[in-house]
DNA sequence: TCGCCGATTGTTAGCGCTATCACCCTGCTC
DNA sequence: GAGCAGGGTGATAGCGCTAACAATCGGCGA
């Protein structure tokens, strides 16, 4: 615990009294040049700006969130997790924060539940952050959300559709879609789906787009191949399939799982576009050098990211904005693991 | 800016000193029933956390970074890249440090030159973070670090080898070695190297360690094939790779160039293993998926995340600890993608 | 010439916490 | 029974900053 030792030989951190001092003004006018405040002389500023260059000042953050009650910090809760969409969606909040002044604490927890969510978030509470952002995929997740207090900023991303509150998503159904009717579109007479964990709002809104576009085409809804987000559970799901000669085009809830199928095909020796159609979700960088390359959804995380901020942003500064909702719509990138069937 | 308005309706948060007048005792009485001081009768204790309890009271971290002159914030510099291995790191980072109770703050920088990392660390200074850590895998990053202040805790991961101070890093050369090893021991005569962006550490150590591996062993030397991270780099390394039937063994500086080589191969009618031996990188979750399984070097990035985390602690309790420096020896995942050259 | 206004600057009082010291009790020793 | 150690508690002074108001200085119109 012994921090920090005495060290009288050390000058502590300069202060803003410090650079007033050298500057020749009071501390508060060294607060308002820091402060881009009207008011101040140019001159003074120069000499203010020039103390601080000389003194290498940096202002404190804590004093000043403790004198204004408010922080530039930005609260993150993301799942342990290195899957693809949530990463890049991270990645890209980070920088787009990073970009509008802000600092980006982020908080992993080891599963989603109710308990280590709001804890989570609490530690956010506890910094006094600005706003809170929530990668809130599963139910259990969306839960926690209820329980903390309505009146701080905060912006669920992937949580619960049927959520009133603020909230950024993908598009997941439509996606789906996109890309059950791009394997209709193709000549088939249906298509089987290997899902993501149900628990997951994202693998159950993939489900039902892929649903839904069959019962619209008046096709058969094959039994769906439950699996979890891996290439492993992709290849396990992929061996039975490849077992039935009737499947000619299979939707993968993301490109991992769609990796996973395409090797068990080629270890069954159906191949893949020949005898079977392969879309995937996602559009990892790796996947346009699967063999063959991949057809997926491609949902745009950067601009999840920055759709998240803006509405995180809005509704800290209080005013009702347009819309507290957004939703990102995917698209669909053509490679080339899709061909119309044989005969 | 007009944030919250003075809403007089709204209590504020409560304060250290609600807390005490509920309790009946003095505000300084919670702060040592908060930070668990011992001199604190039973019953008062009670007490007060019942009041704790009651209010919703939550201590303001920002008065206490204050009053101490020291945070729980470990400040991270890290590049805006999904690659798997930087964003596998900091994960596993992020979480070793919650469970420490620290908070983590990134800061993601576009691209890594001095003058980002310099700003993103002084960011983290002005927050008085307690700790830094920079994920520094160039030389650009590497300088950038010399222009901090020496007297905060600094940590660097994947950096310059030759740096002196404090750094956590994988042994990039000996799992290369490892990996080129293999394939000559398969019986390989020689191995291809296609390697990684030539100003990132990792890479020129990857590509130091294959070339070390195949002098020990007496081996002839080939050109390297120069590419990023990319498996579209990959790709175009391994369409060259696999014009030339002398190649008949090639290591890979990351799994995803693997998989762009694997496809190359296929797409020219070269059999992988039978004809072309491949191994890679980095053990993605996906790699045992590729077409096929990919024979691979896998760093365990968790420990490198506690190791860094470990190092970073030490410093800043200030101990002289044993050793700050850490490196982490990875080990040879063995799958399907090595085989004897043919006759 | 007087007084008023706006631009510029200084003064003061907190923000919520910890550190430090002073204080009050016990229970004990001599 | 006076004195003393030490556990338990309170009072006070900051930490470095911002907000609110006070003060000062010109210049200007009346």
């Amino acid at each position: 615990m012994s921090q920090t030792p005495p060290n009288p030989g050390a000058a502590r951190e300069p202060a803003m009294t410090d650079v007033a001092r050298l500057a020749g003004v009071s501390h508060q006018t060294v607060s308002r040049v820091l402060n881009g405040h009207p008011n101040v002389r140019e001159q003074t500023r120069l000499r203010v700006r020039a103390a601080i260059e000389q003194l290498g000042y940096r202002p404190n953050r804590a004093a000043r969130t403790l004198a204004t009650g408010r922080s530039q910090l930005l609260g993150v809760v993301a799942q342990n997790s290195t899957l693809f969409g949530p990463s890049s969606l991270l990645a890209a909040f980070e920088l787009a924060a990073a970009s509008r002044g802000f600092v980006v604490s982020v908080r992993r927890v080891r599963v989603l539940d109710r308990g280590s969510i709001a804890e989570a978030v609490d530690h956010h509470l506890e910094q006094r952050a600005a706003g809170i952002v929530v990668i809130a995929p599963t139910a259990a997740a969306d839960e926690a959300l209820a329980a903390v207090p309505p009146d701080i900023p905060l912006v669920a991303v992937d949580g619960d559709p049927a959520r009133g509150d603020t909230l950024v998503t993908v598009d997941q159904q439509e996606g789906a879609r996109l890309a059950t009717r791009h394997l209709l579109d193709a000549g088939h007479r249906t298509v089987w789906h290997v899902s993501g964990p149900s628990e997951w709002f994202d693998a159950a809104d993939r489900e039902r787009g892929w649903r839904l576009a069959l019962e619209e085409a008046g096709a058969e809804v094959p039994p769906v191949s439950p699996a979890d987000w891996s290439a492993a559970s992709g290849y396990r799901a992929g061996l039975l399939l490849a077992r039935m000669p009737e499947v000619t085009a299979v939707f993968a809830a993301n490109d991992h799982l769609a990796l996973g199928i395409l090797r068990a095909m080629s270890e069954r020796g159906r191949a893949v576009p020949g005898d079977v159609s392969v879309v995937g979700f996602d559009d990892v960088p790796e996947a346009a050098y699967f063999i063959p390359p991949l057809t997926t959804v491609r949902p745009d995380f950067a601009t999840v990211a920055t759709e998240t901020l803006d509405v995180l942003l809005s509704c800290m500064s209080g005013e009702p904005t347009a819309s507290t909702r957004r939703t990102i719509t995917p698209t669909l990138v053509e490679r080339a693991s899709v061909a119309a069937p044989r005969g």
